[in-house]
Parts: structure tokens; C-alpha cells; sequence
DNA sequence: AAACCAGGCAACCGCAGCGCT
DNA sequence: GAGCGCTGCGGTTGCCTGGTT
């Protein structure tokens, strides 16, 4: 399946992988290699020997094994192994949880990596406050959508959801989003049962649902407006929330007070605030990488440094729905736990050791 | 049975970010 | 600080497959 093999002027083969060289790879990586020891061997061994990965395992399969090498680059190498051959692949179709999980995510967190960098580029190009910065503290990094959702979806490649994003799941609600328009505006004052146990899950639920409202408001503004209105002249629809009634939230208690930001939510419209979507209890999000934008140098001339914004936030909590919060469930939803970003591999952490 | 067509999906491409020298 | 190479990401490509005519 797939494209024509076919190799470039470096003699290093492309398209579709064969049988025999699957079976090299894997024997290559069973015999000795396993994933996360991959990528520190990858890296060190182009490093030290001057080849790339696949140039490696062909030396070493002619060295040691006197096989058929395997011309393969290392990026198409470490593509097959991780969307294929790794041996904890879920192949076979989605589940239905699957899908609901792929549908709220996507909901959740949009398909536009552009957003991000958007946001980025009104963060310095427009200066907006600090308090557009900590609004945007509790966005989740929508660079990593996929990836994400991988995370999310055990055994399930990114390239795997992408493919069943665009192939099923598009088609399928572009088909039923009208009349899920429709079932959502009806029964919007009927409270929707959040089934999410953490609360900084909850938190995540709760903004994004402002945000879908505020889109949604802004998208029905855009129609009655002509195209020459405000919100076109912001182009980043976070800036546009920043500046409009749910940011207004947020900008109200900023100038409150003018060190910390005490409620996020609270001022929420009570339609906001009852408002949820479904996200499976069995799927209980891991921390999400944040927004990386947040220079610490410059946090440092506030008042707030960024730490602090982040215990000020989780404070901001303590004061709504989510009273049961604590630094720490907002810390995981900031950040990585512990503070080590690698930490999160746990025992795996061993394979980076040097045999 | 043959031709056609649309959907599925593995694999590649291009870009941005990061780390090393 | 600049340049280079690597990594990881989303987007795109193009062959394969199964259904329809």
C-alpha cells in the first residue's frame, strides 16, 4: 500500500515498506532497542558516527547479521516503527469511545495550529496586558493536537486519528451539525452533567465552553455587523475573547486587583457555567503541555512572576465551582508533574541511561 | 468481466522549534 | 550570535481497495 518505492540520489530507499524490511527494523529494535532508548540512540549515534539511523542499521545488519541492508533515512524509519510496527499499536477500527474521545478533543482544542502562533504573534506584535497573558495560561497548546490525542487514545498513532479525523469523523458531523446545532441551543438551560473527575479537566471543560459560546456569539455578531467591525480587525480569536464579554471576566478582576487575578470563572453567565460537554469518564486527560509563550523573564518585572500566576489562579479557584482545586491539580494542568519534564516517562526513564 | 470512482490510509513533505557546535 | 542538523508536528499525496455501473 502506499506510494512506488522508489530511492533518491543518496541511495536511501522511500515509499512503502516491505515485509523484509519490517522485519529488520524490528529485529533491530526487539534485539536491543525499544522506543524511548530509540530516539537518545538515534540521536547519539548519528552524532557519534556521523550516519543517520537508518545508514546505522544498515552497518550494523551487514556488520553483524550479514543481512540485506536497509537503506532507510532515520525519519522514515522512526515513522514506520511509531505508526506501525511498535508492538503497542491498536490496530482494528475506533471504538465508540474512541470516537466520542477524537470529537470532544477535537471540539475541545480546534484543528488550527496557526491559532497558537497567532496568538503568539498578537501577544508581542499587539502587547496585549498581562492579563491577556494569564488568560491565555489555561489554553491548552494546540500545536500538539494530534499528538495529544494520541496521548489520550493508547495504542492510537496521531497519524492513525488524523487519518480517521479527515476520512470519518469530519464527514460524519459536518452531516450531523445542524441538527446538533439545534439539540445544543434547545437545551442549553438544561445543566449537562460533567462527568469529568479531575477539576482541572473541569476547569478545561468550563473555559472552552465560554469559548465556544463567545465564538459562537462572535460568529452570530459577525453576520449582523458589517465586515468592517472590531472583531475583524483582531484576527486572533483569542485576542478577540480577550476583548470581549468572556475576557471581560478576566479583565475586570485584573483591574480589581491590580496583582492578582482573582476569579476566572466565577463571573461566568450562568448559562456558561452549567453548560458542559461530554468527556469520557475513563478518559481523564493528562496534563497538557501549556502555552509556551509565557517569557519568564519578562513575567518577572510584575508583580507576578510566573509561578505565582500560576498559584494565583489556582487561588482564583478556590472562590467558584472549583473549590475542591488545589495548587497542584492546577500545577498538572500547567505543567508537567514534578517539574522534570521527562519525569512523566517514569521507569521508562531508564532506557536514556547509557547501557 | 471490465471500467470507473470514491474512500481509506501509509508514507512523505514542509515547516517551526530546539539543541549543539 | 550564527549556522547547522535533528525532531516532532500537521498537512498532503497518491496507491490500494472495494463498491458501483
Amino acid at each position: 500500500m502506499g506510494r512506488v518505492p522508489c530511492c533518491d540520489k543518496d541511495g536511501v530507499k522511500k515509499g512503502p515498506w516491505t515485509p523484509e524490511e519490517d522485519q529488520l527494523l524490528v529485529h533491530f529494535k526487539v534485539s536491543k532497542f525499544i522506543e524511548p532508548k530509540l530516539k537518545f540512540e538515534e540521536k547519539n549515534m548519528c552524532n557519534g558516527f556521523g550516519l543517520d539511523f537508518g545508514r546505522q542499521m544498515a552497518l550494523l545488519d551487514a556488520l553483524l547479521f550479514k543481512r540485506p541492508c536497509l537503506l532507510r533515512c532515520g525519519k522514515s524509519c522512526r515513522l514506520r516503527w511509531t505508526n506501525y510496527l511498535r508492538p503497542d499499536i491498536k490496530r482494528g477500527p475506533f471504538s465508540p469511545a474512541e470516537e466520542a474521545t477524537i470529537v470532544h478533543l477535537h471540539g475541545m482544542l480546534g484543528n488550527n495550529p496557526s491559532k497558537t502562533v497567532s496568538v503568539e504573534r498578537s501577544l508581542y506584535g499587539d502587547k496585549p496586558d498581562l492579563g491577556y497573558k494569564r488568560f491565555l495560561l489555561i489554553l491548552p497548546d494546540i500545536h500538539e493536537l494530534w499528538a495529544y490525542m494520541a496521548s489520550q487514545l493508547p495504542g492510537r498513532t496521531d497519524n492513525e486519528i488524523k487519518n480517521f479525523w479527515n476520512t470519518h469523523l469530519k464527514k460524519r458531523l459536518t452531516s450531523i451539525g445542524p441538527k446538533l446545532q439545534i439539540s445544543q441551543s434547545s437545551s442549553s438551560s438544561e445543566p449537562i452533567n460533567i462527568k469529568c473527575k479531575s477539576p482541572s479537566a473541569r476547569h478545561m471543560v468550563q473555559w472552552e465552553s465560554a469559548r465556544v459560546e463567545a465564538e459562537a456569539r462572535l460568529s452570530k455578531q459577525s453576520l449582523l455587523i458589517k465586515p468592517t467591525s472590531t472583531a475583524k480587525s483582531h484576527p486572533d480569536i483569542f485576542l478577540q475573547l480577550w476583548k470581549s464579554e468572556v475576557g471581560e471576566t478576566f479583565r475586570i478582576v485584573e483591574e480589581k486587583d491590580g496583582k492578582t487575578c482573582e476569579s476566572l470563572v466565577s463571573d461566568t453567565p450562568p448559562s456558561i457555567k452549567n453548560e458542559s460537554v461530554f468527556l469520557d469518564d475513563t478518559v481523564s486527560p493528562k496534563p497538557f503541555k501549556t502555552t509556551t509563550f509565557i517569557d519568564t523573564t519578562q513575567e518577572q518585572e510584575d508583580t507576578c512572576k510566573p509561578n505565582e500566576d500560576k498559584m494565583t489562579v489556582s487561588d482564583s479557584i478556590g472562590s467558584n465551582e472549583f473549590a475542591d482545586s488545589t495548587d497542584t491539580e492546577l500545577k498538572l494542568l500547567l505543567d508537567f508533574p514534578g517539574g522534570n519534564d521527562m519525569e512523566f516517562i517514569g521507569e521508562e526513564s531508564e532506557f536514556f541511561q547509557l547501557p
